[in-house]
DNA sequence: ATTTGAAGATTACGCTCGTAATCCTTTGCC
DNA sequence: GGCAAAGGATTACGAGCGTAATCTTCAAAT
């Protein structure tokens, strides 16, 4: 039984973000790059716990304190979380989802070019 | 001030799509279109209320039952949803998703030839 | 008129989340 | 060696959610 992906919430992620832009970091400098959130400390080291909890992120000791580091990566999150859209909302198909974009998103024309782009990059993928 | 867009939770979603699906409707019929969930009959009603409290549906007399029928649209849903995942999860941009989806969801050919046919249509109708 | 039964309204209950406060422990300082 | 401070661990607490059970009411049947 290995480990299942652990779901973390909202609050949880933004703590996520701080060590996937670097780790490892001490509980400190983390709560240094989530002054814009206007967290408590207390609230922040909550969080970290909670994640070690989910397995989300260890904790390597360094004297006295603990440098984390993510477990679950960015990557693993971002799918995790497009599936569930994409399932819960969209009957698990991509083009619905992107025709609701086009309808209600505006793209700009970049946005389009580099979609298009990516499109020519999966269908040369794919076959 | 207007109604602001209520926020619905995963489990009435579900009833929300039963009334999306074929409205108005009472709610012995809802409770028969989710027999696939396990749910209990009371269970149901509790959703059918708390959808009510939040103006997501609206209840019609029908006799001494109600019929009910959807004040938020499968659309606006959608909207949502979409928007607060693209927020939380890929800043905001469109591209990055897509990108996400090329490389972790396996796209049919169909599938290519959809997005490849609704980034045509946009591109025209932006310019 | 009394009972019963269906539909709806109210109340419940344990869990997670957001948001901390409090408690404990280890270590440097005097 | 005793004490304060930093960091971590434990506990808290109300709101929302999933999931119902209980209570109320009104009409239909007897």
């Amino acid at each position: 039984m290995g480990s299942a992906i652990p779901s973390i919430t909202d609050a949880e992620s933004q703590v996520m973000t701080v060590l996937w832009d670097q780790a490892p970091r001490s509980s400190e400098e983390i709560v240094a790059a989530l002054a814009d959130t206007g967290w408590h400390e207390k609230t922040i080291r909550t969080l970290l716990n909670r994640l070690l909890g989910k397995q989300a992120v260890a904790a390597d000791r360094d004297g006295r304190r603990y440098l984390y580091r993510p477990l679950l990566s960015r990557e693993q999150w971002q799918s995790q979380e497009s599936r569930s859209l994409l399932d819960r909302v969209f009957g698990g198909r991509v083009a619905p989802l992107l025709a609701h974009f086009s309808r209600h998103e505006k793209l700009s024309e970049k946005d389009i070019a580099e979609l298009r782009a990516l499109i020519d990059a999966i269908d040369r993928k794919e076959r």
